[in-house]
RNA sequence: GCCGAUGUAGCUCAAUGGUAGAGCAACGGUUUUGUAAACCGUAGGUUGCGGGUUCGAGUCCCGCCAUCGGCUCCA
């Protein structure tokens, strides 16, 4: 009744609304929005599955209450058949497989939330950069590269010092030695004020626009203890960032073009479960820089490029930047918790706060308007994703490690070394298990580490100059000669199948 | 940051307040193998860290750290 009372007092004007289960006002009678079940015979099944704290209408200055989850069906079959797709979600969870497959780890010597890519995570993370850099070279991209400090001045220039000030790391105090003079530095939270100085580097014509920098960034920032979770909520991330300037008549055909850049990228890796997020102000809220006139029509262009690209979309107000709305692109992991992938930001702010200029065709200085966008967001939770969509199993063009040869016996270990050096030879990244077990325990262990092709090696592949190709998926291909599978597993390679 | 749970060998997990153990991995040996685990042996530990209670603590209590599930936050 206590909280009844405060509901009350907080809301006076609104209604309240009660729902009992069994006999109002002589059994269970709860403070709820509802609905409730007419009885509790309906439950077949139930099980409790945590209990955690909540504040009281999900306020952190507020009281706290304690929330007891539980999952309920109609019979204990049902019951049983959703707590096993709950443990078999539980076994493609990225923080499991990170270890499994060593791809990451976090050590807490050298921080929470900071993530140490291990060889093979490394090599995934290579083939996404180098996947991503090609495009965008295919779209009239210039790759730069900016320091992991700022002066504090760059953030309250910026202006997003104040603003998050909370979730950045403390600053770093500098004396120099001659002059005395005092500095203060901060790790970059992101990277677009410094892009904005490499605009600002030198006069810009009309011309030249637009003009778009990018840069693989690390950005820190720091995040409270109870939400670091794996790669997918980090306190050291590397954005795949790019900030394009253009004349305000750009603006309309560059986001579309960032826009396709985010689903392309999205096809060639198979997601196809993604929500647009239209990210807009909050009605009435004074935390947005920035004139209305230029946020209403910000906020205009973006719904109609979604809309006339066919994008799935819904909007949500007060999730929009400080500096502009944004398109973002979200996913679910494994366990249902839902995060921001790609963004489109656009941004009439920033280039105003920096004063930056081109001079049009009519030879007067004109303020250029900004697009902040990130296919991927950030690398550590793209792959973090990535590996729970793919259940670590991923595309041979990914795959740390592309083929191993497994060989019979130590008689055919020559064999098996002159096969992994001209897959090597070729590009194909590949390993030769030589051990002296079995070729069942081999097999066992390949498949474990979800190697895309598993080649055996005998006498009979020694003399045919071929190998025994087992796939992933269990396909036995049997003798292939040599060239032919490697022909086949570098178009497979360079097609990014 | 808040609420709650958890923390034992590289990994997965045992151990009434009474001598810290197993499987896998590692290492050594035997074996030379034809499609998901050969056999034998060896080594491996300040039980997350620090304090306390007790004759005695992996076990009980307190503090810290980390992880997990939520909440809040998320440029």
């Amino acid at each position: 009744m206590d909280n009844a009372r405060r509901a009350l007092r907080q809301d006076p004007g609104t209604a309240i609304s009660f729902y009992a289960t069994g006999q109002p006002g002589k059994d269970w009678e709860d403070l709820c929005r509802g609905p409730h079940l007419p009885t509790t015979g309906r439950i077949g099944a139930f099980k409790i599955t945590s209990v955690a704290g909540a504040y009281w209408h999900g306020d952190a200055s507020q009281q706290q209450l304690q929330r007891v989850y539980g999952i309920a069906f109609f019979s204990a079959a049902e019951l049983a058949a959703h707590c096993q797709r709950l443990q078999a979600a539980k076994e493609r969870d990225h923080r499991l497989l990170g270890r499994q497959l060593g791809l990451f780890t976090i050590s807490p010597l050298v921080g929470s939330g900071l993530i140490l890519w291990l060889p093979k995570g490394a090599m995934i993370r290579q083939e996404l950069e180098a996947f991503l850099l090609q495009e965008l070279t295919r779209r009239g991209y210039s790759v730069v590269y900016t320091p992991h400090i700022g002066n504090v001045n760059l953030y309250k220039t910026s202006g997003h010092y104040p603003y998050y000030k909370d979730s950045q790391f403390p600053t770093i105090k500098m004396k120099e030695r001659d002059s005395g003079d005092e500095a203060e530095y901060l790790l970059k939270p992101m990277n677009c004020p410094h892009h904005i100085q490499i605009y600002a580097a030198e006069p810009r014509s009309y011309r030249d626009l637009p003009i778009r920098l990018a840069e693989f960034g690390t950005v820190y920032r720091f995040e409270q203890s109870g939400e670091l979770a794996g790669m997918t909520r980090v306190r050291g991330f590397t954005q795949d960032d790019a900030h394009l300037f253009c004349t305000p008549d750009q603006v309309e055909a560059e986001l579309r073009s960032t826009v396709d850049m985010v689903l392309h990228v999205f096809r060639t890796l198979g997601f196809t479960e993604y929500q647009c997020r239209v990210s807009l102000r909050a009605p009435g809220s004074d935390k947005y820089a920035g004139e209305a006139a230029l946020w209403n029509q910000a906020e205009t262009t973006l719904r109609q490029v979604v809309r006339e690209m066919g994008v799935p979309h819904h909007e949500a107000l007060g999730e929009a930047a400080f500096y502009g709305p944004k398109l973002d692109f979200l996913v679910k992991d494994v366990i249902g918790r839902q995060w921001q992938l790609g963004t489109v930001q656009l941004d009439y702010v920033l280039p105003e706060r920096f004063q930056l200029e081109y001079i049009g065709a009519d030879n007067a200085p004109h303020r250029p308007v900004m697009i902040h966008r990130a296919p991927f967001g950030s690398l550590e939770r793209f792959t973090g994703i990535l590996i729970e969509h793919f259940a670590g199993a991923f595309p041979t063009w990914l795959s740390p490690v592309q083929a191993i040869v497994l060989s019979i016996s130590e008689k055919f270990v020559d064999y098996g070394r002159q096969v992994v050096g001209q897959l090597r030879a070729a590009g194909v990244r590949a390993e030769l298990d030589s051990g002296d077990e079995k070729i069942g325990a081999k097999i066992r262990r390949a498949r474990i580490q979800k190697i895309p092709y598993l080649l055996v090696v005998g006498a009979k592949e020694q003399q045919a100059g071929a190998v025994a190709v087992r796939t992933r998926q269990d396909e036995d291909l049997g003798a292939v000669p040599l060239a032919a599978f490697l022909e086949k597993l570098s178009a497979e390679i360079r097609t990014r199948a």
